[in-house]
DNA sequence: CGAACTCTTGACCAAGCTCAATAGTCGTGG
DNA sequence: CCACGACTATTGAGCTTGGTCAAGAGTTCG
């Protein structure tokens, strides 16, 4: 797995470059964010199973390296229904003793912290207002994404999928300060692309070398460009999620 | 559209059927709900969008008929990222000025009832902790069958997608007390089922063909039996969602 | 430096789509 | 209560997107 690329500034903190794209956390609040975040990290080898569907756990923010949720069917074929990027938390959740609701793998190495301060704040939110609303957005942020996947894997093509995944990737990574004008680290396999799109590795293959041949992506040694984001946005029909009502 | 056929028993009361089936509701905190279940019911037509995206909105219980949200592109190809059934909620969140995430419109005509008490209830879950603890149970029970929809959709065949799904409705329609042994009134439109399935409305007729050829199903006039469950199991990999840990 | 991944490309195949035509159903208005 | 119009279901024919199989070339890491 190549290392994660460092970017400038916030990318060391991906937790609270995110949770400071929702709210403004009034400094007693921070704080708790800046412990998780200088906490000692654990490393986690690549495919190494980080949560048990139906078990319960404790919240763990992903800090480096990419992650997912995925379902496994019997005879091979898997979906990953959810990928995890630095400053996601897993098993987070305002109800004790939620099950997980599917297994969680480690896609490349990772960095991971320890959060259990933040279910703490999940429940108490009088306590930590601005936290709690903020972690209440991340979670809405994430059932939007799960709508877009199945938009993707339901109505789109090969190509639009492949597109809107790009860009929703793009967002998620300039939120929360890694990656910019349309760059990011992409440190999957197109093996994994294809496990998320619901696409074989061939063809997920193919419609990369399109998209280069069209010279609206670049993507090579674990790093994307998106050279055209105007014509990706228009054939994906790409809307970042808009999480409040107004 | 069919009348709703009624079923013996709760099958007029699905709110409190669905939540008796995740929590056992103390006298006082089951008054709230029979509140709701008693309230005057509201006509809603067929195809009338009941939830715009991105709009705030007060919580809804769908008393009778079936409605969906729905995502759209613009070239008309649409996806339904979700059924929603008799018993089911909408617009409630625990988060003040939630945007909803995708419209929600009317598949049938419906039957609605207003619901304000139970965002109330999430809201203070320590006075309520039966009923809070069932509406968090509800709600990660919808993000399971929100799972399952993209493994239906990524990965199966348009065989193992429409017997999942079959299961899945039988699952959810047996949970509120509407139908049992197998059977179930489901007054979707073969259309409908390729909006659900990302199939195109001729290969669901081919597939629902091909079922009744082998006699694992029966389907018309709106109401389904499955003749044999056991082998829509064994073909769709189906499992009940598992919800609490231990 | 070699083993194990990963990527790339060609050839062929098939699940599922589109188009088109016909037959049934259902709700509504007269 | 019936007839009409609008949906809805069914079926065939031919096509396309994306899958499978296979083989070779790069990478990467121990």
């Amino acid at each position: 797995m190549p290392a994660p690329r460092l970017e400038a500034g916030s990318s060391y903190h991906p937790l609270s470059g995110r949770l400071a794209y929702f709210a403004d956390l009034p400094e007693r609040e921070f704080r708790i964010v800046q412990v998780i975040e200088h906490r000692l990290r654990r490393s986690v080898k690549a495919r190494t199973r980080l949560a048990v569907e139906g078990a319960e756990m404790a919240p763990i923010c992903v800090m480096a390296g990419w992650a997912a949720r995925v379902r496994e069917l019997s005879d091979g074929r898997r979906q990953l229904v959810g990928v995890i990027l630095p400053g996601d938390v897993i098993g987070l959740s305002a109800r004790p003793n939620a099950a997980t609701l599917a297994n969680v793998v480690a896609l490349t190495n990772l960095k991971t912290a320890e959060a259990p301060e933040l279910a703490g704040a999940l429940r108490q939110p009088e306590n930590f207002p601005a936290l709690a609303a903020a972690m209440d957005l991340c979670a809405a942020e994430e059932e939007a994404f799960l709508l877009y996947h199945l938009v993707r894997l339901g109505r789109q093509t090969a190509y639009e999928r492949l597109a809107h995944l790009l860009l929703e990737f793009e967002h998620r990574m300039a939120q929360r300060g890694l990656g910019g004008d349309g760059a990011f680290d992409m440190p999957l396999t197109q093996e994994t692309l294809g496990d998320i799109l619901g696409l074989s590795i061939v063809h997920v293959n193919r419609t990369l070398q399109q998209m280069r041949r069209q010279q609206v992506i670049e993507f090579s040694r674990g790093r994307v460009k998106l050279l055209n984001k105007a014509a990706l946005v228009e054939v994906a029909e790409f809307r970042a999620p808009q999480l409040t009502a107004g």
